[in-house]
RNA sequence: GGCUUCCUAGCUCAAUGGUAGAGCAGCUGACUCUUAAUCAGUAGGUUCGGGGUUCGAGUCCCCGGGGAGCCA
């Protein structure tokens, strides 16, 4: 039984992998299988602990089955605990009850094996509810070691690199990536309720259209042609309404070639709404209730705590509206800010402290003091309305301000959640604003999405909402990469 | 892209320019209700890579790689 560690010529025991690697050998050459095709449990861990019947311990058996992730042996028995989708389960193995040889093999286990259990449930005296395992099987070998169990993995490199390890090790990752999962699945059940369907748009496309960004361009070398992949799935969806899919929604991943930051991943994940025959105040109605009922849902309460500024965010309030100008006057502390001349609008941003481009519009100088100054400190929900038309072509203009446009920006935790339109439908506007915003670079039109317009699209209201932003302020996370499943790093490393 | 900063054992972290250490994990042994189990013993290092300064570099300097923060 013993000695097939010191049959090798040379030290290896400090070798954790070449350990294993042994360990894997020795199971094969006594005709163990240790990758097994498959194994039939019973229940989850969460719902094995459910199940157990109080005060009647030994009546339930289960099958489980999960990651070894903690060991404490005790000669003869062992509590151990195994982690699956669920979370941990404790097993108790004894000797007696599994007989000298399963035993014997049971003390060979490494922690990060994977094993399949069978046994009756029962609640130990210090009250956990466990398995007192009949039967095992190691159903996958694990040849290298788990990070440390207690500290977890905290180099964020390797957190982001080696994701498996982080949600394996490291509790509160594994639950802000699982709530991540039940956002969206709960922003779908929300919208199919209220009629709208889910679209599947290009990733692909040969315009890319539908925001201010620059796009990936890649190759398609059947076609012999490049294709940007998308920056937004707003024209697309657009052609929808034409099409009579009146409420249409896309939960679609992004992407768009710009830096990395604290807050942004190149690929990052956008819900886009879209509802036939109502305007972008029908959005502020529908986001209130998707965002009240999320909280309700994924965090069971109206109220969020923001770390950032120490204030609790409280969804079930009144969510306060505040025109765009109005904001940009009090800030500025200047009633005549917008007709204010582009020089003096400039001096008045140094002033503040920004760093403004010499070539920047006014408009431009503007709303760098919106985004820097007063977006960060607007934490409790705010809808911004009333946004300068220069920044959003393709929202219908206010019908007593031609300056400004039918829009609103959510605010939420000094980040913006979701900008909502009133969107235009009038062909020739539409190709005026493409045609202003493209200056020379005409070909970036999207014509046939012009065209499409000259068909007719119901009036309707628009929204986008940045879902991995809004995890982030769901979870509190301040750093995008952490509410991403795997990160966008630079290669290698 | 610029500035600042970090990279040491599988993991988490130490180490005035002067013999590279600890905890967990590993290995050997004890222990049949543990909760970061405990106890005894033991092994483990290309200090991210390359160059330089120095009698001597994990530590100081330069180049490169990767990460993080701020700025663009």
């Amino acid at each position: 039984m013993r000695g097939s560690m010191s049959d090798i010529p040379h030290d290896i025991t400090h070798d954790q992998h070449a350990v294993r690697r042994q360990k894997l050998a020795d199971l094969r050459a006594a005709g163990f299988d240790p990758f097994r095709a498959s194994f039939s449990t019973t229940h989850f861990s969460g719902d094995a602990i459910k199940a157990h019947v109080d005060g009647q311990d030994s009546t339930v058996g289960v099958a489980v089955a999960g990651r070894l992730v903690v060991i404490r042996d005790m000669g003869k028995s062992q509590f151990v605990k195994i982690l699956d989708q669920q979370g941990q389960i404790q097993l108790y193995v004894k000797k007696d009850v599994l007989g000298d040889e399963a035993y014997t093999a049971f003390k060979k286990l490494d922690l990060g094996d994977i094993l399949g259990a069978k046994g009756m449930l029962f609640r130990t005296k210090t009250g956990e509810v466990t398995v007192r395992v009949g039967s095992y099987t190691l159903v996958a070998k694990a040849l290298r070691p788990l990070p440390e169990k207690w500290h977890g993995l905290s180099d964020p490199e390797q957190v982001y690199r080696q994701r498996y390890l982080d949600v394996i090790v490291n509790p509160e990752s594994r639950a802000r990536l699982m709530l991540r999962s039940r956002v969206v699945s709960h922003i779908r059940r929300f919208l199919e309720e209220r009629k709208f369907i889910e679209a599947e748009t290009p990733v692909l496309e040969a315009t890319a259209g539908g925001a201010a960004a620059r796009p990936f361009v890649t190759h398609h070398n059947a076609l012999g042609v490049d294709f940007f992949l998308r920056i937004a799935t707003e024209l697309r969806l657009k052609r929808l309404l034409v099409g009579g899919f009146d409420r249409v929604f896309e939960i679609g991943r992004i992407f768009r070639n710009e830096g990395v930051s604290r807050r942004h991943n190149p690929e990052f994940t956008m819900l886009e709404v879209y509802e036939a025959y109502s305007d972008h105040r029908g959005m502020m109605a529908l986001i209130r209730d998707l965002l009240m009922s999320l909280c309700r849902d994924v965090l069971g309460t109206s109220e969020i705590k923001h770390l950032a500024s120490g204030q609790v965010i409280n969804l079930a309030g009144e969510w306060r509206e505040a025109k765009y100008k109005d904001l940009l006057r009090a800030e500025t502390a200047d009633p005549e800010w917008f007709s204010r001349s582009n020089a003096e609008k400039l001096a008045a941003a140094e002033k503040l402290g920004l760093a403004i481009h010499p070539g920047w519009e006014g408009f431009e100088i503007t709303n760098e003091i919106f985004s820097k100054r007063i977006e960060p400190n607007l934490i409790q929900p705010t809808f911004v309305t009333h946004l300068p038309r220069e920044l959003c072509p393709l929202a219908k203009i206010t019908a007593d301000d031609p300056t400004t446009i039918d829009v609103f920006e959510l605010i939420v935790g000094g980040m913006e959640i979701a900008p909502a339109y009133s969107e235009q439908n009038d062909p020739d506007a539409q190709r005026e604003m493409f045609e202003k915003q493209a200056g020379e670079e005409k070909q970036s039109i999207d014509q046939d999405f012009l065209l499409a317009l000259e068909h007719g699209m119901p009036p309707a209201g628009g929204m986008g909402v940045g879902i991995d932003r809004l995890c982030m302020l769901l979870t509190g996370a301040e750093n995008i990469r952490d509410v991403i499943l795997f990160p966008q790093l630079r290669p290698g490393g």
